[in-house]
RNA sequence: CGGGGUGUAGCGCAGUUGGUAGCGCACCGCGUUUGGGACGCGGGGGUCCGCGGUUCGAGUCCGCGCACCCCGACCA
């Protein structure tokens, strides 16, 4: 029993963590610092979001394309806090095919750049507006500090870029994808994220606007697991993205971008996880279902293959992701342990008793030993399986939430500001004002995760940090 | 870049006063097993992070590097 068990996640959440991803299945580390291997269970997982999130996509209008990962280098200077943001952390190349590069190229670490000098060739007309593109691929960023998922040199991700005709068709594309995000959160990962307006300070290098989701992890930390950015008229005007309009007079374009990553399968790791492993949501599961045979000998072993197999074929049938592990060298008990690791939602054992009674044993992944176990007659085993993965992914959004609920406070001073967010999330008046965002973080290792839209809902306080007027609440939490 | 830690088999570790490398898990073979991490027997696998030094002899002592992890700084 005591054999290969994870770090604890309540006494070492951190550890918990590392240890999980790598063991699970999902990710290893690449050979040069900071980088990620994603293992085909991780990347099965990861096309499984991608589907989810490209349907929606597809839904709202917009079409897929393929873009370079080499930018010149002048490109990122053109706009002023973009470059001021992300010079740090270019991977630059000046070495081409042995020679020296008359212009350096980087790796993209975001495309904002090499769509606008694009856009501003394909755009001409009012006609050609909206332009509705986006682009899945990986991007670099060279971080100082990374971890597997969550900050890692090169990520995976889905970068969403629009240009539209006004400044409200912008904002409510950019309003539009948030939404996106946090139905594809709620709806197929069981998180609840919080959503809002990044502050300045937070808010993406070149955006007009930021707006993110914003999730609690089981450490009760918060995780942005989602941006989406009004950019304004800042790249329009920098790569020259100018459209006529209908009366004939030249306009600057407004256009935004959206991004989420393969940072989000650390959301789903850490909010659904527990000492047993990853619990994955049955929406995105790679495999929604684990059989697993149990059978002493010859007969038994032919009886239950054949009733495995049929059950196999029949929740195929029904479009259920479903695997048979049928590895001879390990005992039943090993393969419960090696599927509760990789967090599959549903696991059906199917014994000698099984086949006699035209039975099987379900069990949940969510509730771990006999309470979540139960005996299903074979006839009705796929409106079982059905109805419970229903139930499990239901579940787990109810207990996501609560405990996002239940370590959210708002905060009556200060004093209770800063036990709030040693533990949780603060939603607190805040004057806007940079200067207590940074105090309040010096002080507290808190930073404002986002403000709510309507957060004031009409009201006044006063800033939580200065006691000057507010009009508006931010969360405030450490983050990833 | 600062503070701390760790580098020995795929993973986790042990290695005594310096004497020529071992344990558990994993892996391979055979047999018995299989309803909550099976067992027996046999087997394969090592630039002991690197370089230099001390020594008859270095995984072990000394010096200099390097890598990784954790905590900071930094981080759409």
């Amino acid at each position: 029993m005591s054999k290969n068990t994870l770090p604890s996640r309540s006494e070492d959440f951190n550890a918990w963590y590392n240890t999980l991803v790598v063991r699970a299945d999902l990710a290893d580390y690449g050979p040069a610092r900071g980088t990620m291997i994603v293992k085909p269970y991780g990347w099965t997982l990861w096309e499984n979001m991608q589907q989810a999130l490209d349907k929606r996509f597809k839904a709202t209008g917009h079409l897929n394309a393929g873009f370079p990962m080499f930018i010149p280098k002048s490109f990122i200077d053109r706009e002023t806090s973009h470059v001021e943001g992300f010079s740090p952390e270019l991977a630059v190349v000046t070495i081409g095919g042995g020679k020296q590069l008359e212009e350096p190229l980087i790796v993209r670490p975001t495309s904002e750049t090499i769509i606008g000098h694009t856009y501003s060739k394909w755009i001409k007309s009012y006609r050609d507006l909206p332009l509705l593109i986006n682009l899945w691929n990986s991007v670099v960023r060279w971080e100082l500090r990374t971890k597997l998922f969550l900050r890692t040199l090169e990520f995976w991700w889905q970068e969403g870029h629009t240009a539209h005709a006004t400044y409200d068709e912008a904002e409510q594309e950019t309003l539009q994808m948030l939404e996106v995000y946090r139905d594809f959160a709620r709806n197929e990962a069981a998180i609840d994220p919080f959503f809002g307006r990044k502050s300045d300070s937070e808010k993406f290098p070149g955006a007009d606007v930021t707006y993110s989701i914003e999730a609690m992890m089981g450490d009760k930390k918060a995780l942005q697991a989602g941006t989406s950015h009004n950019l304004g008229q800042n790249f329009a005007k920098a790569f020259d993205i100018q459209y006529l309009d209908k009366k004939n007079e030249m306009q600057y374009c407004w256009t935004t971008s959206w991004g989420l990553s393969t940072r989000f399968i650390g959301a789903m790791i850490m909010t659904h996880g527990d000492d047993y492993g990853l619990i994955l949501p049955p929406r995105l599961a790679p495999f929604q279902v684990i059989i697993i045979p149990i059978y002493r000998d010859a007969d038994q072993k032919a009886s239950v293959l054949e009733s495995v197999d049929n059950l196999n074929r029949l929740l195929i049938d029904n479009d259920i992701r479903v695997k048979i592990d049928d590895r001879e060298e390990l005992t039943p008990g090993h393969k419960f342990h090696y599927w509760e690791l990789r967090g599959v939602p549903l696991r059906i054992e199917v014994g000698p008793k099984d086949v006699v009674n035209k039975s099987v044993v379900v069990a949940r992944r969510d509730i771990v030993g006999k309470l979540g176990k139960q005996v299903v007659s074979t006839d009705s085993v796929v409106k079982s399986v059905s109805n419970l993965l229903v139930e499990i992914q239901e579940a787990l959004l109810k207990r996501a939430t609560n405990f996002r609920d239940s370590n959210t406070h708002e905060p009556d001073d200060y004093k209770h500001f800063q036990e709030i967010v040693s533990e949780g999330f603060a939603l607190a008046w805040w004057c806007g004002d940079a200067s207590c965002e940074i105090a309040i973080k010096n002080e507290t290792k808190a930073t404002s995760r986002c403000i709510p839209v309507s957060s004031s809902e009409g009201n006044k306080g006063t800033c939580i940090y200065c006691d000057k007027d507010a009009i508006e609440k931010a969360y405030f939490a450490k983050a990833y």
